[in-house]
DNA sequence: ATTGTAGCTATGATAAACATAGTGACAAGA
DNA sequence: TCTTGTCACTATGTTTATCATAGCTACAAT
């Protein structure tokens, strides 16, 4: 790509987020670091992306502050990332993207076991299915708040990306 | 770039998400149309994009569902790009990143006189604030519920931008 | 006949993303 | 000691998306 076109001084709160969030390899990296993955190689492979790109954008990440690099063994020296306080609050965002796949990016037929993750509210234990406030006790739902259990699809998906 | 690898076939809803709106054309295109912007020119203006990648994007977007173009004149044809209600579902995921900036994307200062737009929910009159659930009734806030009011900053720069 | 408007398409340069391979620092086993 | 393995990256070269700039088509208005 060219330079392209500087939006990060405008005003528009979307605009902003769409600096950092309008970018494939950044969701795919937040989505697996609210999954609870960590290290780089995990990411790496669970995303498909090459080592330069999540090593670039864990940098970029990192500058602006919704991940921080941090030591967890010391010899050999090694890093994990880790979702910040704004990293964290980027969570109604990936759950509302998640909401709109479910509802509307499967085709018929391919989620017949309920839908690709599903979620509990751990405060009362209800499925939230997809709405942004649980419908079991009405509080407005955040990072911490759900229990994810992924169908059977997908956590083979996954198996079968960090196998190999 | 290369011929990207494809994650569209994914079962992870975040992933399939991901493949439309992690671009940030999508999203710049997407917020002007949830503005009541709808035709080429006034996106293109709007969003700062060149007129291949506002083509290109747009066109993307009818062959997902989420927008559909619309003859609004005949002689000479024109048309417009609307949201479709798949569209209008990814209403969430806009006012999540909306939410987000204005809680974390500016510097101390910038917003002096109040967030980059203010919101107000039209069924109860309530000022919304960043939240999902409208705190004055508690309701969950979707499409078409909010009025929007941007401040005077941002409706400067839109000024800018339409006028050359 | 000229100017203006709306919605695009064409061309060439630049830079970002990919595939593949390799590096540095160390641990553990033969 | 020598090899193998792990983790977190970096290096190189090719492919291709994006940008800037210009142009095009169809029509209306002057």
């Amino acid at each position: 790509m060219p330079k392209r076109a500087d939006l990060s001084d405008t005003f528009c709160p979307v605009g902003r987020s769409a600096e950092i969030l309008g970018d494939r390899a950044v969701l795919l990296i937040l989505r697996d670091l609210f999954f609870g993955r960590r290290r780089f190689e995990a990411i790496a492979a669970n995303t498909g992306l090459g080592p330069q790109l999540v090593s670039a954008r864990l940098k970029l990440l990192v500058r602006e502050g919704v991940v921080e690099r941090h030591v967890y063994q010391d010899r050999p020296l090694r890093h994990e990332y880790r979702l910040t306080a704004k990293g964290k609050d980027l969570f109604d965002v990936l759950y509302a993207m998640r909401n709109w796949a479910e509802r509307w990016a499967y085709a018929p037929g391919e989620t017949e076991g309920g839908p690709a993750m599903r979620y509990i509210h751990r405060a009362c234990g209800a499925d939230v299915g997809t709405a942004v406030v649980c419908p079991g006790c009405g509080e407005a739902l955040h990072f911490g708040d759900l229990k994810g259990e992924p169908s059977a699809p997908l956590q083979a998906e996954q198996a079968a990306r960090s196998g190999g």
